[in-house]
DNA sequence: TATTGTTATACTCTATAACTATA
DNA sequence: TATAGTTATAGAGTATAACAATA
């Protein structure tokens, strides 16, 4: 048996060459060291990402949100109301549009963005410490051609 | 404002320059291209993963293929029962320790194998198509700094 | 005592369909 | 008709705990 094949399967066909199984996995990893770093906070990924968004975008739409972060209006619902339950944001009603709500971050979910962007950080540079500065942006790089639709 | 910043955030501490969040949404786009490749197949990221290990590595134990895998036993189960049950895979008792199993593919799974793979080389063309063959190298070679234990 | 594998169960994320209200 | 948002529900992935059989 050659050297170019890993038992049965020719090797660029092996799992371990597939990126689509490589991006699970550190996805995965990711993942868990997100909850991990962010236990005490009761944030995951998910609502993390949308605090994160109204806070760099103050009175962003929800549907918009929704298409930002690739989710469906149904799965958003929810979330948005343990947001606004916790005391985390605010669903203001649009000027001229009733249908529409603009998100904004509370007051105190405002003074407590710059420690969960610590944290994140801190959780990002656990996960990522074998890779170097030039790796990590590289990474950024080639993650982002895969995902980001170009007529953004 | 700086151009150093984004909105209310560092642009280092920007959401989309997170590597876990671009991890993730790289990761759902890929899933999604699966499932619409392989459709016809009744095969999951998952199940497809567990039949190529197989392949590879005829005879593995469950509990090593969920260590290969990093899968929890108690989630395994079920999904080698389902392979069983299409006729995928048997599971072999071991000679000398009667609580293993060794798991091979079935004369069926083996042949529609080659297939299969073909399928999911197509699929990674697709959702990869924009980065050349240099920068898959180095995508795969990153992913696997960040999820493969050194100790392996 | 530890390991292999199973069952039951709960939680999160995601997808679809049906719905209300508004444009 | 189309869009914004909600509710209900089902499927898949993953986590823990309790268990039986074997080492």
């Amino acid at each position: 048996m050659s050297e170019t094949r890993v038992r049965n399967a020719a090797a660029e066909d092996a799992l371990d060459a597939q990126i689509g199984y490589n991006l699970r996995r550190a996805s995965a990893l990711a993942l868990n060291d997100f909850s991990v770093e962010m236990a005490e906070t009761s944030l995951r990924p998910v609502t993390y990402a949308m605090l994160a968004l109204i806070d760099e975008r103050p009175g962003v739409r929800a549907a918009e949100l929704c298409r930002l972060l690739g989710m469906k209006s149904a799965n958003m619902a929810p979330l948005l109301g343990e947001l606004e339950e916790r005391g985390l944001i605010a669903r203001d009603d649009h000027a001229e549009d009733k249908r529409v709500q603009e998100l904004n971050l509370t007051e105190s979910a405002k003074a407590a963005m710059p420690a969960w962007r610590r944290k994140v950080r801190r959780h990002e540079e656990r996960f990522l410490q074998r890779l170097s500065r030039n790796e990590r942006a590289t990474l950024l790089r080639l993650l982002r051609l895969i995902w980001v639709d170009e007529a953004e």
